[in-house]
DNA sequence: CTCAGTGTTCAGTG
DNA sequence: TCACTGAACACTGA
């Protein structure tokens, strides 16, 4: 589920049914991975008759800001979000986390992978792992002279620039695949030996495609047909191509990467 | 049975 | 110290 606009769709959804309300009851699932530097029995103690006033995002994480502190922080991992529900039968497998609002509505994070990560903060925002993190293309973006400016300083092949969370907070593997193929840029070429206005390019599609995903509440259904999205996996990932370009999968700064030779340069 | 995967961290290297 | 790389983490489904 977890790159920046099925985040954001998760902050939405806990902002609709959380906001306002008291927590009446949290139940843990005993796991000493997902749970962070708390016990999960802290954790729950913390949270418990709390009201919560708002859920914030930055990156791919979430917290909520209660009515005392410490707060909760939340990465889905590979796998988490968040599901809503009213009839206990209706828990999700693998949940971690389990909210009961005052007014009978639960809110679980489930976590098959257990990659995800929950934790407790004082002041989330002003501490790691959120204060570590750049700009987030929602919230931050910079200008693309600015983001000309980022790239010059970077060696790194630029599909690694852009999956650093401490560069641009947000953005995953699909994110980082759509953009630089509809930017006409190859994943392995250094940052620091893009043209500038290849660097405005990339700062301009970055902002597009984010914000696109986020209109459409990372449904990938209405996700624009034009998208590399639509074509890059699937069975026979050789044979794959969008608008008769051939895709090709390589691994680039650890991570499968899928592009096409014939547009991006 | 093997391996990749919408992710992050951290040890090791230069 | 900084920038960067690659392995480890966990576990399901193809």
């Amino acid at each position: 589920m977890p790159e920046l606009p099925e985040v954001e769709r998760a902050r939405k959804l806990a902002e609709r049914v959380l906001v306002g309300k008291r927590i009446r009851k949290v139940t843990t699932a005993n796991d000493v991975i997902v749970y962070q530097g708390v016990l999960p029995c802290r954790f729950a103690m913390a949270l418990k008759g709390c009201r919560v006033e708002a859920i914030c995002r930055r990156g791919k994480y979430l917290w909520f800001a209660l009515d005392r502190r410490p707060w909760p922080l939340f990465h889905f991992g590979m796998t988490g979000s968040f599901q809503v529900y009213t009839a206990i039968r209706d828990r999700p497998r693998f949940f971690k986390v389990e909210l009961l609002m005052e007014d009978g509505t639960r809110l679980a994070m489930p976590n098959v992978r257990r990659l995800g990560r929950i934790g407790l903060r004082k002041d989330p925002e002003s501490q790691p792992p959120v204060s570590k993190l750049g700009f987030d293309p929602l919230l931050d973006m910079p200008t693309p002279q600015m983001f000309a400016a980022m790239m010059a300083k970077r060696k790194t092949p630029i599909k690694a620039l852009l999956l650093n969370q401490s560069f641009a907070a947000g953005v995953g593997n699909w994110i980082a695949d759509e953009v630089l193929y509809q930017a006409h840029i190859a994943p392995h070429r250094r940052a620091c030996d893009l043209r500038v206005d290849e660097a405005k390019r990339l700062a301009s599609c970055l902002r597009r495609i984010v914000r696109k995903a986020v209109a459409v509440n990372a449904d990938k259904e209405r996700f624009p047909k034009t998208w590399l999205f639509h074509d890059r996996w699937g069975k026979n990932r050789n044979a794959k191509t969008v608008h008769g370009e051939k895709i090709i999968h390589e691994t680039i700064a650890g991570r499968t990467t899928a592009w096409v030779p014939s547009v991006q340069r």
